[in-house]
DNA sequence: AAATTATATTGACCAGTGATCAATTGCAAG
DNA sequence: CTTGCAATTGATCACTGGTCAATATAATTT
């Protein structure tokens, strides 16, 4: 009962980390338990605990790969000269992704760390990361010296997007209505906004 | 050790209602705890789950109750003839709430039934109320027969809300921005862009 | 007033949780 | 071959949500 030598440390790790998204895409993360993820790697308790600090420090990690696989998902959307079939795009490939892993999102903003502690810089960094599309699908709008307007529209409509996914994701959206149509309305319209604010009618 | 008839079942429940959010608003919903509230209100363990069916059936309970709080407060926003006035009172009426109860306010959506199971009707009604008031501040700009469309765009703007109510609660705002300076431009931008659409320019 | 019924309340108890750590073992370097 | 290092184990701990037989009191019946 000691090193088996079966796998390396980060063979370990990513089995561990598998294990856990199998079970969270499953159960959600109130189904996540310490000794399930290591029942179904064939290790113990302790080894766990070898590999990660606690917990939260492995479900940290967890979201932190589903923050890198849902920026890879929205980097595939294509962009060009047209902010609107931009933000169609982005807001596709991002709703496509929460619907095909709903808890695995969800978990990326369930988990709370205890005691008030902050979420460290690295997963604080992998989130702002996405907003940056955001920001690039809506560019073509804005000319050069307004890059301060532009960042603080694509806030806007990247937090609305967040929102109809999770209003999504918890089912309380009634049957008649989808995350797509109320996004398809918030570009045309928001867009179409900005458009006659900015001089240049539609 | 029986009946102490120090207080009725209405009043013990309301005692552990309240401790819980009291709880609720300090720790969060991670830091909610069965015998943290019976020590509270000076009873045992098997009095609370004589008065609840489990700690979900309370949490769903001291839910309602924040949902209840929050209408009543969103209730209290003025609403006349000028859309953009009225969406921004709700709107104030609102984030106000989650600032001076961003734990409570959190814990509605964080609690998850286990098994997938879904949240009993009286929640969802209690819910879904709350946009009957978005949709009452936007009514001045549609005609009458338009009540379809109405309700479309209140359901934007309210999924909108919700998301930068729940991104601002997460601290994930930068400092030069707020929920409410979000807000604000959703508003402006969006409900411009639908008079624009409707035929009338701002 | 006495006996009976009903129920509110208790707390020991259970299975399960996250986390710790001394002991054990196998690997690798000297 | 010996030594030292580190991976792995599992007993152990404090705690959790939840159950339930026992009990003491209030309410009701006789």
């Amino acid at each position: 009962m000691a090193r088996r030598s079966d796998h390396t440390r980060e063979e370990l790790h990513r089995l561990a980390l598998d294990a856990a998204r199998k079970i969270t895409e499953k159960d959600g993360l109130r189904g996540l338990k310490a000794r399930q993820i290591v029942r179904d790697i064939g290790y113990t308790i302790g080894t766990l605990y070898n590999l990660f600090d606690d917990l939260d420090d492995l479900v940290l990690q967890m979201n932190g790969e589903t923050l890198d696989a849902l920026y890879e998902a929205c980097s595939s959307a294509p962009m060009d000269k047209d902010p609107e079939r931009n933000l169609r795009a982005l807001a596709s490939s991002y709703l496509q992704f929460t619907r095909t892993h709903p808890k695995l999102w969800n978990a990326i903003f369930e988990h709370k760390l205890p005691n008030n502690r902050e979420m460290p810089a690295w997963f604080l960094d992998k989130v702002a990361r996405l907003l940056l599309l955001e920001e690039k699908a809506l560019a073509p709008l804005f000319p050069d010296g307004q890059e301060t307007q532009c960042q603080h529209h694509a806030r806007v409509l990247w937090t609305s997007l967040f929102g109809m996914a999770s209003v999504e994701s918890a089912d309380r959206l009634p049957e008649d209505e989808t995350a797509e149509s109320l996004v398809a309305s918030l570009i045309q319209i928001y867009v179409a906004g900005l458009r006659q604010k900015a001089g240049v009618p539609a």
